[in-house]
DNA sequence: GGCTTTATTGAGCGATCACTCAAGTATATA
DNA sequence: TATATACTTGAGTGATCGCTCAATAAAGCC
């Protein structure tokens, strides 16, 4: 009896997603997503049901294929090789929205007002956080890596490089590949 | 004959900076400041023109006060002591309105529409990177660092160190010290 | 085709945004 | 004390914010 959309709801959130990335969460306003996603405000709360809704499954869906893509990339390469190609091809991306880390821009923009995207941007990021532990353990199992560092450790320090070297990637008159390029001699270093 | 203004410009300039610092620019409303300052919409209008125009200042005291803060400090410790000092006084600042960097948060919020003032924090981001190089070759000239370093480079890796080190301090279940521990240790391989 | 169910549409809601301005008030000079 | 010159006040501006909802259109099942 029903009726089907004539939208595909995921590409919508992909698309939404590339927005939020983009603008931030107060630079992207419903007109915005409504041009962007051809979808008028009746047909876009009937879908989403918030703005803040929709943010959050584009956090989701960022978050969920970053850690695909890097455990894609340790299959390949193994864990320290994955470690090491990450920063470059972060900033080599030449289709992203933005080169910064989306997780890290919404936890900058609305932790001060104890928003819920901000908690949930900084759960996710934990995910990450742990998601590089894991590949500094195996990489120390597989005697890459000495087994006097501990793997948390060099995840935080990891995952702090990486977003200080995706904020630097967005300015004009910053060589981010240099910045990569560094990180990534580090790792060989441990 | 004139009338002296009620308030003290600079203090006021201070606690704009302190909110915009926290909160972001889309995130604080001109109610906000109106509270914050204790002054009504006409006398704000008088004093600085706009949001925006405040905005501008704060973010030249905010850069003036970080160069002036570091140089002191290097007058103190010497060139590559104030580079390995300054990552633990930035995480262990117990007043600061905020410990991510406040030029780096504007420049991620507004970069993405061209707006005047991400340009202008990426003007400051540039003077900073400048005094980051000069420490450095001084540190060079005085036999602290070998000379096969490039202080360019050197300055752009530990911006973006302390850029991602500033904003993972923001975060709750992140050990900052230990990621500004290891970013001055890695100063000692130099 | 008739009926039910859902999707689409777009005008418009109250709230808040940055900002204006005319009226009132206080102060330094004459 | 009188006057000129600011500063202070706060109601109110149009624009935009996220969002609602009644009306209309379209698709699946009998």
């Amino acid at each position: 009896m029903p009726r089907k959309p004539a939208y595909d709801r995921d590409a919508l959130i992909a698309q939404a997603r590339d927005l939020f990335w983009r603008q931030g969460w107060a630079g992207t306003s419903l007109k915005d997503l409504e041009n962007a996603l051809k979808l008028k405000p009746g047909s876009f709360y009937a879908a989403f049901g918030s703005k803040d809704a929709l943010y959050a499954l584009t956090l989701e869906r960022y978050a969920d294929e970053g850690v695909a893509r890097l455990e894609a990339l340790a299959q390949e390469l193994g864990p320290l090789g994955a470690l090491k190609t990450q920063p470059r091809l972060v900033v080599e991306a030449a289709n992203a929205p933005a080169k910064a880390c989306m997780l890290a821009k919404t936890y900058a923009e609305l932790s001060a007002k104890d928003h819920d995207l901000a908690q949930l941007a900084a759960i996710h990021l934990s995910r990450m956080k742990a998601c590089f532990a894991d590949l500094f353990r195996q990489a120390q199992a597989q005697g890459q890596i000495g087994l006097d560092h501990d793997p948390e450790r060099l995840a935080t320090r990891y995952q702090s490089d990486l977003l200080g070297l995706r904020l630097s990637a967005e300015r004009g008159d910053v060589d981010a590949r240099q910045i990569a390029a560094d990180i990534a001699a580090d790792l060989d270093r441990l």
